[in-house]
DNA sequence: GAAATGCATTGCATAATACGCAAATAGGAG
DNA sequence: CTCCTATTTGCGTATTATGCAATGCATTTC
């Protein structure tokens, strides 16, 4: 096969994996160049972002409709993600263990609390909803799987906001502190400022639940808490959401619930084996 | 590159795509594997379940590593699905919404059938209309968009009877009972009781259809199947109808393209997160 | 209405690259 | 320590992916 005759600098693996190759490299950019639109996507488009001659990317992406992992729309159309993708996404994710067994009982927690539940990970757009569970008081809603939540005005964005790495969540975090402060917005419970978000997180690691009343979504209360790892870092965010506010309540039944399911699907990190970054090298 | 050298029997385009890639091919097919085992799987078992050499799949599996795809686990450890698998699906499903993309196919259902088609999707009224697609043979019809379906008497009725968890249909179904029971009526094949009603429901899911012959609309036959998302939960109901009785027969050209209209477009739920027919009732 | 533009798609010749085979290395068990 | 199983890696070959350019299809523009 031919390569682009010019450039040879010598910087040779720039995008390739040891023992791996390199057709199938170019493919899987493409399949992630795919992914990163937001909706269908033209041949000339996807190629450009991807740096590769449209032949080449058209040769990729039929071997791609072929295995389901995409879908060409209409005649002569542009291309989107399939249905193969969709199942090997939950695929993937049914192979946390975190959420394989947090769903098995998230029916249970919704039928005891009366309330919609639903789980949620944290996949690079946010706070992603992976799991819902519709509660007998409520009959329609805008949530479902692949919806994200806001970090401050949602409970579930809250408890990541509250529990998830600095880093991982920075970017995101000063997106939303930015549109919040030119928007001129603020919260009965947070402003938006490092600091306000400092003392908010800090509550919520306290009381372990991060609440909201109607905010992010109207007439909607919910209350989220985390599922951690024996490292202590979240893997799941439970969450629950109804019409009544008293749901919020520091006694309620629901709340207790709802932290009393979070304790016990977590892994509480052995307190005396040593800190982790001994055992990390 | 070299071919395996034994068998060239003729049988050429066995697996491969159009204007597609070879290798890719392969190497998706590899991917299909691994998603088909219930977890981390040792490279000799997925080479023998693709049917390849290990050496060759340990090169793709080295690309999927290196694209994020898949994982390693340990030293020397075995393969599992990576974070990027994750989210190509939560890309992939909201994006997905499966009304729009039903919708592109249906004609193409109607004239392959040669009868009429809907798709409906449950509001707090019952089964509603959302798009429909006049067959060829079919001039007028009583139903249009926004229509809605009884439950016990349509097809359309029957597949969200089936399909939707008991607490949403509870309200609608206990009216449509008591209306029947007090004017008496009952069908050829159902009875207005508790016991009957869930007769028709399993057989339902066991076959995947339901189907009415002009009850509803005297004349008029319908058969309906149900499209499923990632829970298990039904989505949309397709439904074809005509004036001819046979398109319900078993093994009848229509009732096939039916059902396998409805697979494709459903999302097939992985085992480990439970199974929907424990959470349907 | 006709030309023109912007796409996606497909032959074709070439040599670059993935393949099969087999050797090597690593890990685990007895 | 030794054997055994399973993963990883070199290597030569010819199969196959690639870039280029021509074709086809559809929508737009004048």
């Amino acid at each position: 096969m031919k390569r682009k005759p010019a450039k040879d600098t010598g910087e040779e693996s720039g995008g390739t994996a040891p023992g791996g190759i390199q057709a199938l490299d170019a493919a899987l950019s493409v399949l992630r160049v795919l992914r990163s639109f937001d909706g269908p996507a033209a041949l000339s488009d996807i190629a450009r972002e991807a740096g590769m001659p449209p032949s080449k990317v058209h040769r990729y992406l039929a071997s791609f409709i072929h295995a389901g992992l995409a879908v060409q729309k209409e005649r002569s159309g542009r291309y989107d993600l399939g249905r193969e993708a969709a199942e090997l996404g939950v695929a993937a994710i049914s192979r946390n263990n975190f959420v394989v067994r947090a769903s098995d009982e998230l029916e249970e927690l919704a039928a005891a609390t009366g309330q919609a539940a639903l789980l949620a990970v944290w996949s690079h757009h946010g706070p992603t909803v992976v799991r819902l569970e519709r509660g007998p008081n409520l009959t329609t809603t805008s949530i479902g799987l692949g919806s994200t939540f806001p970090l401050l005005d949602s409970a579930t964005g809250r408890i990541f906001l509250s529990y998830l790495a600095q880093q991982q969540l920075a970017g995101r975090l000063h997106h939303e502190l930015e549109r919040a402060a030119t928007a001129g917005v603020s919260w009965p419970d947070l402003n938006p400022d490092v600091a306000s978000v400092e003392a908010l997180t800090a509550k919520v690691r306290r009381e372990r639940v991060a609440y909201v009343d109607g905010r992010f979504i109207p007439g909607l209360s919910a209350i989220s808490s985390a599922i951690t790892n024996w490292q202590g870092e979240i893997e799941v965010a439970v969450t629950l959401f109804g019409t009544h506010k008293e749901l919020l309540e520091p006694g309620s039944a629901t709340r207790t619930a709802l932290v009393d399911f979070a304790s016990r699907h977590s892994i509480v990190p052995p307190a005396q084996l040593g800190n982790a970054s001994d055992r990390a090298r």
